[in-house]
DNA sequence: CTCCGGATTCGT
DNA sequence: CGAATCCGGAGT
């Protein structure tokens, strides 16, 4: 089933979990999401926390598009959006399970774009879509959903650092790191 | 305008 | 642990 943008149009703390186990399609390459982190809008650590710009644009707008970003001068990130328009809250893909025409290694956010194609064209793009789009976990498998601190955001202090916001399959080989 | 450093990855 | 390599955001 297709998730629909009242699937996104919450909570990023109950979207991120949930989204594990969810197959992303994008142009004819899907993989099963396996890993995640959530950024909750007055997250310190959110590219959004310090306001709109022309990067974090697609952050602030309607759920259930694509934030994806260029960091560390060579790689692409991908974040699912969610909660309401103008509430800046996303969910960051970390892991993900190859399904079909995947080709390369997919451990981690930089690696999973560039072996599902993600790119700069697809920031700001509608997830809701026919070419671009996720699809809920069958139900049928039993998903074991590990909780554990994010990775790399310890600039974010104390407590946010601490939060349990990343979300993976217990066991999963396609977690980016244990 | 300059400078710092990052939601990373890879090689040493 | 450092390099690669770009640009947003904060400070001067």
């Amino acid at each position: 089933m297709k998730l629909r943008r009242s699937f996104f149009a919450r909570s990023v703390h109950d979207v991120a979990p949930e989204l594990v186990g969810a197959t992303l399609l994008v142009d004819g390459v899907g993989g099963k999401i396996v890993e995640v982190e959530a950024y909750d809008h007055e997250d310190p650590a959110a590219h959004s926390f310090h306001g709109p710009t022309a990067r974090n644009a697609s952050m602030f707008g309607p759920p259930g598009h694509a934030y994806v970003y260029f960091v560390y001068g060579m790689h692409w990130c991908m974040n699912v959006v969610t909660q309401a328009e103008g509430t800046a809250s996303a969910v960051l893909l970390r892991g993900l399970e190859p399904v079909k025409n995947v080709v390369g290694r997919t451990q981690g956010p930089a690696l999973l774009c560039r072996a599902m194609g993600i790119d700069g064209r697809l920031n700001g793009r509608d997830l809701v879509g026919d070419t671009f789009f996720l699809a809920a976990p069958s139900g049928e498998e039993e998903l074991r959903i590990v909780r554990r601190p994010r990775i790399g955001v310890d600039y974010a202090g104390r407590h946010w650092a601490r939060r349990l916001l990343r979300f993976y399959v217990h066991g999963n080989p396609f977690v980016s790191r244990l």
